[in-house]
DNA sequence: TATTGAATAAAACGTTTGTTTGAACTACGC
DNA sequence: GCGTAGTTCAAACAAACGTTTTATTCAATA
């Protein structure tokens, strides 16, 4: 049996969305690329934002299991003991990146990752609130491991760790182009998710309110 | 004088795009909250792209000396020695983010922090290339702070530091709403530029191609 | 086989879009 | 004062949009 229509439509919309943003992809578009009637989307969807919607709800169920899962087995692990930064950041970030290496979502991530950030208030509402649950949950985590920081600090830094992510997101191929020099060709995701890593632990940890200055590690400013 | 009418046009436009996105504006609802002629803008302008155009032209100019200006005078201050991580990072993120306190191009932060992750070809041309030398002159500042990255990886954590900050950009007012915390109710700008400097410092200065997990200062796990 | 409900199809709907037109107005040099 | 270049204006343009309508096809049930 061939794919169900309603397949076929968010795969379709999923890639066109992700290369030319929302109003910018027009049914038609959609609907000729899918290889369906016009009228399809507004019977299986209810309309274009409708469409936008079940798109979401696809992908985004399983990411969240995907990043609960892994912090639920770090916390069997750690038990009552704060669990290692690294670990924390890799169980937030790996669901959401290592997905554009899957042909499906490969398209999504991109969509996600531009999504926190663009001016649809329906659905930054939506996508706000399938992730406040584990947000929530990971924030807890992250106070637990970096207790000097307050409560502020965290979700300050919670929302910086989300801005570098949701970039990478958006452009992961965005960066392959721009790049000048050639870190992202082979190995690509697994190199990217490392830098990313390695950036955002150090961002994390910093010190806190104290205003002393930082000394990259093996440099000695001559102050 | 009244205000010319290609500056109260721009005006208008540059919260208008900021608020619902440049698809999502019409030439119609610019015109009217510029109390201008419909006509006027493809007049002035060309079109509605040459409007969009003439936006970014006039505000990152300005942004692009002043930290030119900021990273010349670190130049001078350290003649030949690499400048400080801190120094470095703050030349590079206030000229931005400070941007935002002013009335004029408080609208623009928005739509520039967005417009990194837009799928708009034509605009993302012209930002790489209106950014092209600055960012190239900082590469090489940064290259001689942080001597044992590899120039892929002050690449790649380059690329990290433009992520979070267009992400901090373009919502701003965003994140004052999403807080549940109240970090940003007072002093917010000077608070967010600190927290922010002090992250992508940390990041920025991460140990590198090594392998080593990282231990938040203050809390060593119990492996 | 006849019937029913879901799915698809083609066509048209009324808006809204960016852009163009041609006439009216304004200000300044001669 | 007249003419000219620079602006503004109301009106209309064709194209594209999301959505609706109506008819037709299809598969399964009784």
């Amino acid at each position: 049996m061939p794919l169900k229509t309603k397949t076929v439509i968010m795969n379709a919309a999923e890639e066109l969305f992700a290369a030319a943003g929302y109003n910018a992809t027009s049914l038609r578009a959609i609907t000729q690329a899918a290889d369906v009637n016009l009228a399809a989307v507004n019977y299986h969807f209810g309309g274009k934002q409708g469409l936008l919607e079940a798109i979401y709800n696809r992908r985004i169920a399983p990411m969240n299991t995907a990043r609960i899962d892994s912090l639920e087995k770090l916390e069997k692990t750690w038990l009552s003991s704060p669990i290692p930064l690294d670990d924390l950041v890799k169980s937030f970030i790996k669901p959401a990146l290592s997905m554009s290496r899957n042909e499906d979502g490969k398209h999504f991530v991109t969509l996600l990752g531009r999504s926190y950030m663009e001016p649809n208030p329906i659905l930054q509402e939506q996508v706000r609130s399938m992730f406040s649950e584990v947000s929530e949950r990971f924030a807890t985590s992250f106070a637990r491991t970096l207790p000097y920081l307050s409560r502020d600090e965290l979700y300050c830094r919670m929302h910086f760790m989300v801005g570098v992510l949701a970039y990478c997101m958006s452009g992961a191929d965005l960066m392959r182009m721009i790049a000048s020099s050639q870190f992202l060709d082979n190995a690509s995701s697994e190199t990217l998710i490392n830098n990313l890593v390695d950036f955002v632990c150090n961002g994390m940890a910093a010190s806190g309110s104290n205003e002393e200055s930082i000394e990259p590690s093996g440099i000695v400013s001559i102050a």
